[in-house]
DNA sequence: GAAAAATAGTTATACTAAATAACCTTATTG
DNA sequence: CAATAAGGTTATTTAGTATAACTATTTTTC
């Protein structure tokens, strides 16, 4: 029995037991039950491109500031230097990106994405856009950027 | 150099990577940054007492529902029945919880907290409100109660 | 300017969490 | 009563992460 199987089949044999309010009242619990709740979309959508979150973020971020370091990828990733070397050798093999050794410090390389890297991330960003507004139907524009404004206020 | 280290390092000698406007306007990353946040004091707390996030939201639950079955509590957790195993030896092993017998059915055990168990869950349940509180100072209580708001009108 | 120390990245190894499958026992069904 | 299903356990595999040791450069220091 799958995974989905299974929690369906417990959820309707027994859905009688109780929730606690004090985590209920907790930002943390709701905060995570939330993400869970957004997550799962956007996991499946990218594991048709054989891509995981972290991987999805650090071609954004590659993006953004293009020819960076592997340590200064790693550090915006918050994953150690063995992580970054699996990251981007899986980029490279599915061809989104490429390591140039292309500083002054030959120890180093630029990481760059490739045009297919860019072109796939021009079309994940807007699934990843869709999937966002689509896991938040039930708020208005108002509540999304009050909640944006408020999320914002714990972690920055 | 241990993770912590190593980060700070290269946060302080790298600031200017640039972030990305798309991911700073999704929720589902708002929620994931905001979450490792919250979550950082509540794993260190819980961790003087060799527990982990999910062995507590287990001791809230069965607190909840005596009693319960380990299928049942599983179900609650989204995890599987290996899974659930695992965790009920870690808080029996602590003394913190225990299986007893007690069902028609005598296959199934019925999961109870034990005395030390409730007393412990009683000290964490104050400790985790406060880190919750802790980690949202720069909301307002009305803000806390429209974060909360916002976040249930996502999960539920 | 050469030796020592530090840095960028890699490889190898170990540890942990989670998923899967096979299994035992007890219940239910035909 | 035989066959099937369900609760729970065990064993095995897999993925993700962490640690340590290593190479190749670069910087520091005397």
């Amino acid at each position: 029995m799958s995974k989905l199987e299974y929690s369906q089949k417990i959820d309707n044999a027994y859905s009688g037991v109780q929730s606690d309010s004090l985590l209920d009242n907790l930002i943390g619990y709701a905060l995570k039950r939330a993400h869970v709740h957004l997550n799962k979309n956007l996991v499946s959508k990218l594991g048709e491109y054989e891509l995981r979150p972290s991987q999805f973020a650090a071609m954004v971020i590659i993006k953004q500031n293009p020819g960076l370091m592997q340590a200064e990828l790693g550090a915006q990733l918050s994953i150690e230097p063995p992580q970054v070397v699996t990251l981007i050798n899986k980029l490279e093999n599915l061809g989104l990106a490429m390591r140039v050794r292309c500083k002054p410090d030959k120890r180093s390389y630029g990481v760059f994405l490739s045009k297919a890297g860019e072109r796939l991330l021009e079309q994940l960003k807007v699934a990843a856009k869709a999937i966002d507004i689509g896991g938040t139907v039930n708020l208005s524009e108002n509540e999304r950027a009050e909640l944006l404004r408020l999320l914002r206020k714990i972690y920055q």
